[in-house]
Formats: C-alpha cells, structure tokens, sequence
DNA sequence: TATTCGTGGGG
DNA sequence: TCCCCAAGAAT
C-alpha cells in the first residue's frame, strides 16, 4: 500500500461521515443509495432514502409494488429512470437470481440502472470485493492529485483515472479506500475552493504544488442550453381535471402532467394549445383565462411553461391519441399522481385555489 | 461517441 | 438572476 493510500485510510478513519446507508450489511440498501446518489447529493438523498426502505424494505417489497407507487416515492429526484430501472431490476433478482442481489460485477452490470461505477460500489461496499468505483468526487480527487491534463470525461481521462483508481486500491480495503476518496473529495477536496491546508493528501497532490487545483480536472465545454416556451390546459369538467401519463420512456416517463406542448414558430398561445389537445386527444379546447407562469430549468433546456384555464365542448370525449393514458381526478386524488416539479406546482396551485 | 435524462443548493 | 454541478446510465 503506498503512503498516499495510507494517509487517505488513516484520515477516513478519524473523518468518515455518519451516513444512514453507511454500515448497514444489506446489499439492497447499499443499492438503493448508490443509485439515489447518482449525479445527486448527499443531503437531497438521506430523507429519499429513508422514505424509501420504509415503504420497500426489500427487494421482494420492491419488486412486487407498481411502477406507480414506485414513481410517487420517488417524485422530487429527478432522473425518473432510475426509478424504472431499480424497480425492473428488482424483479429481475426476484425472478433470476434467488431475491439476492448478485456480487459478480459483470452481473451487476447486467442489471438495468447499475453501470460501471455502481457495479464497483456495490460489489465492494456490500461484498468486499476488490473493485475500484471512479465517481465525480474521486475523478476529482485523482485528477489533482495526479496532475491530469485530459479532460477528465473524454475517453483517455476515463481511462488514465480508471487505471489508477485501481493500481491504487489496497487489497482487502477497498469499500474503505472508495470510501474514503468520495468522502474527502466531497468534504475537503470540493470542485470550487478546495480547502487544500486540511487535505490530508496535500503533500502528495501533485496539481496542489504546481498550483492548479482551481483549473484540474480538467472540463469539456458545455453546449448552450435552448429556452423553450410551452403551454398547459387545466381542463375542468363537472368538478374533474383532465391529467394524461407521459410515455414509458424519456423525459418524465411514466409520470402525469396537464396536456400541452411546445409553441411552434409564429403560433400564439392559445393556437398553441387548441393543436397540443387535438394531437394528444383528438378534441377541441376552448381556451379562457391565464392559470399561471411556470420557469424550470433541466439538465439540458429550460422552459417557460404559460398554463390555461380550458373547457372541452359539449360532448367531446378525450381519447388516448398520442398520450399512455388519461384520468378525470378530483382535487384530492392529484396528489396521488406522480409528477415532475412544473406540473406539481400547477396541482399544488390548483388545490390551493380550491378549483 | 455524443446526447439525453431532474432537481436543488451554493457562489 | 444565472451558472455551476452533484456517489452516472442508457442509447
């Protein structure tokens, strides 16, 4: 074991955080909040995750629930396919594999949402394995440490970093080690204003000597983020409000929203709206007042989203044209529906406003 | 290989 | 207000 590894083993010892998931001898719980955590932090997870193991404990509980419950525990933390995914794998350990989740790393990796790292995570978190897990905080870490010039997520910085997270890893210690790396590059050795005097790995990091902890790792540029303008219909008939389920699949997948869609070039709003409802439902709106003005930013776009107060002419019946499903609810019942943020600001409105 | 996928907190 | 980005995976 080289003195770095030492130094970084005898700093997590007097350091390592107290974390909910941290301890527990349950592979399942470990499962549960490496995919959590994935491109997430810390402190948004810990209450997720409880509320979590309280409604699936295990992965039988797990499996046997419907996406839909599934979807509602998890509405809030985004990334919606993690849930789909852990929820499919959950059957698919139930049905192959016994209810125990697999050690193997390449059979976890055949499970749906477990990727490289996760795989890595798992297999020396819960089964002590000697596999290296390379997350943000430990590219982060090793990039310093070890001067990397490439980008650290093109191909040759995923490799160098790969490489070394495992030429590092001391035999039997690696959940430790993992551990370890993700610990102080998320408490001391942060992204901006590395806190480098109580590193305990400064006397090792080579980007800390040179004095280019600021610029390392090194990152691609971003490309622009558009700026979309969409519209929305509450839709109210006899004391109901129409909601539909967005596909299986993508954006929001599996959860529910008030119909409408993007403006095309040269429409206005309500224009915009009539052809939404005609495409999704193949019936026409009569559009009336201003609901509310909704921004969000995702990853990769931003929205405006202008919700209408709307009502369907007499008679028409919505069909499921372009949509999975739809549902006339009651007030009371939207907040069993799962839904992205935007459209559960327009519920939670919505209920406030009593109708 | 490059895109697509949420949300919330901090600077 | 805006930008950054956080324990990545799938396609």
């Amino acid at each position: 074991m080289t003195s770095l590894v030492l130094d970084l083993l005898d700093w997590y010892a007097q350091h390592a955080r107290s974390l909910p998931w941290r301890g527990i001898p349950d592979p399942y719980a470990v499962w549960v909040s490496e995919v959590m955590l994935q491109q997430t932090r810390v402190e948004t997870v810990i209450p997720y995750y409880q509320r979590w193991m309280e409604h699936f404990p295990t992965v039988s509980d797990l499996a046997q629930a419907s996406q839909q419950q599934v979807l509602a525990v998890w509405e809030g933390l985004g990334y919606y396919s993690r849930a789909r995914n852990l929820h499919r794998a959950a059957q698919l350990v139930v049905g192959q594999h016994g209810g125990q989740l697999p050690s193997d790393p390449r059979a976890l990796r055949d499970l749906p949402g477990i990727g490289r790292y996760t795989a890595g995570a798992i297999a020396s978190l819960a089964f002590g394995l000697d596999e290296p897990a390379l997350d943000g905080n430990i590219r982060r870490v090793l990039a310093r440490l070890f001067n990397i010039t490439e980008p650290a997520r093109s191909p040759a910085g995923e490799r160098r970093l790969w490489e070394l997270a495992r030429q590092l890893l001391p035999p039997g210690r690696a959940g430790d080690y993992n551990e370890a790396l993700m610990d102080l590059g998320a408490t001391l050795c942060t992204p901006r204003n590395p806190d480098c005097g109580r590193c305990p790995l400064n006397h090792h990091c080579q980007a800390y000597h040179l004095g280019v902890q600021d610029e390392r790792p090194v990152v691609l540029a971003k490309p622009v983020v558009p700026h979309y303008t969409v519209t929305a219909a509450v839709i109210e008939r006899r004391g109901s409000f129409l909601i539909t389920q967005r596909p299986p699949d993508g954006l929001l997948g599996g959860l529910w929203e008030f119909p409408g869609g993007k403006l095309h070039p040269g429409e206005d709003l309500p224009a915009c709206l009539q052809r939404e409802i005609c495409e999704e439902l193949g019936v026409s709106v009569n559009v009336g007042d201003l609901f509310g003005i909704y921004r969000h930013a995702y990853t990769h776009f931003r929205v405006t989203l202008h919700a209408f107060c709307c009502h369907l002419s007499n008679g028409q019946q919505p069909q499921p044209v372009q949509v999975q499903d739809l549902r006339w609810v009651k007030l009371a019942e939207l907040p069993g529906f799962p839904m992205g943020k935007i459209d559960r600001q327009i519920a939670t409105h919505l209920l406030e406003r009593g109708g």
